[in-house]
DNA sequence: GCGAACGAGTGGTCAGACCAATAGTCGTTC
DNA sequence: GAACGACTATTGGTCTGACCACTCGTTCGC
């Protein structure tokens, strides 16, 4: 038999420990944040520490981070320590963002993955959005208004009122997914919006879908949001062409 | 004047080299990746290499891979090489996973935001699913109606139904985020499952779906995949309510 | 010809050291 | 007494070099 090797004891007995080191330290973390050991905001214990309690090198520890924080589940500091990602939960949009890269979404694409869920969420938002929440979307429009001699600026105002209405539904997952997608559309637009032509028909469109969300009009509130998409994604490919005439000249 | 120290050279010549040797690394491939000189499914210069080439150690270009691996865009194989992920673009499901043990994402939280992403994606592939694309749908409904004995079984053919759905909506967006979505419940359910009482009745809203698809009623299909969401939800509901059940006594 | 043994090459881990940023401590100064 | 500033222990970030575990193409033996 010669018994050579393969993964010394498997079966039975010390069931531990037949896992890489990486994956054991995420699953040690991932165990501490599922039993509620660590709550967000809190600070993880040192590389060395953990090195030490595991078993493992400080380099498998960190590692283990590494991956944890490219999940946007923790950040490091330097000098400081790593800690349990707080705030509003939310992928990092880096991963769809290079995702995106990779396999060449298009914009309609995205366009249309944000219809889905956006014009949804308006629904739900309308339903159960709460007055400070809805308060926050009224600044935002206001925002856009007082800022239509300024795109970029215009466009910040313009994603926070996204994010806003996603929280209004209350539901984490859906604002999670929301941030993810619109953000990614914001790094795109960002480059194009100096060439926008009619911030105030955008601005306007915002207002009435804020305005049927404070109304409770769930229908009303996902008909506008649809409309506001297809116009916004319009208004993107012309953004687009005049960059690429521009190119070419 | 002793010249230890400090960054050599920093504000003119050599203009580079600013950001740290880990940003560096994934930088650098996702230039790569962008500027298509790396396609899925090709093989990364080696570890040492990359280390080489980039004038940082390899301690470093390992840090930057684990990142893009942690966020599903590249894959490495110990003894063979790092490859581009290729297949099906799809997050991995795993942030997910940990942001959803992090904030306590609630069941009732997920299944909403499967039904908004869901519901769009069924009427989508109303629209559009091809005729190979309704072929797999239907294939995966009758293996659910063979395994109405085999609740495992049964699981792993109702999530590839849904992923068959997502994929009909030929969007690349909308089926990554689906994948990322349903497979969380899919670890969820997968072990209360075998208490589920009334599989044939899941197994004929599939059905109904996949019709209403094939066809091309997108309405319809909406109506029946948030009727079939609704229901599900119940029944873990209901499975929850008997391992708890069980767990008491 | 074909299977088994070999070995170069690759990612995974380990060890120890030093660098860089942080945050608390303690003294100085006004 | 309060505010400011240098000092220092601590912590994450990087580097080096070594070894291990695995893969895969090659070569050897039958």
């Amino acid at each position: 038999m010669r018994a050579t090797r393969r993964n010394p004891a498997r079966a039975s007995a010390s069931a531990r420990s037949a896992a890489p080191p990486t994956d054991r330290v995420v699953g040690h973390i991932r165990r501490l944040i599922e039993g509620h050991r660590l709550k967000p905001g809190d600070r993880l214990p040192t590389e060395r520490e953990l090195a030490r309690d595991m078993k493992v090198s400080r380099a498998s520890v960190r590692s283990g981070l590494q991956s944890l924080s490219a999940m946007g589940v923790v950040r490091s500091r330097q000098g400081a320590g790593t800690f349990i990602q707080d705030g509003p939960p939310s992928l990092d949009s880096q991963p769809l963002g290079l995702l995106a890269a990779l396999h060449g979404f298009s914009s309609e694409e995205m366009f249309e993955a944000r219809g889905v869920l956006e014009v949804g969420v308006a629904g739900l938002s309308a339903q159960r959005a709460s007055g400070e929440q809805t308060a926050t979307m009224a600044e935002e429009v206001a925002s856009m208004f007082a800022a239509l001699n300024d795109p970029h600026t215009f466009l910040v105002h313009d994603v926070r009122f996204h994010r806003a209405v996603a929280a209004g539904s209350n539901n984490p997952v859906l604002a999670a997914l929301v941030e993810m997608t619109s953000t990614l559309l914001f790094e795109r637009r960002r480059t194009t919006i100096e060439r926008a032509r009619d911030l105030r028909e955008s601005a306007e469109m915002h207002r009435r879908i804020y305005l049927a969300i404070r109304r409770g009009h769930a229908e009303t509130a996902r008909t506008a949001m649809a409309e506001h998409l297809r116009l916004a994604e319009e208004a993107l490919a012309v953004e687009d062409a005049l960059a690429a005439t521009r190119a070419a000249a």
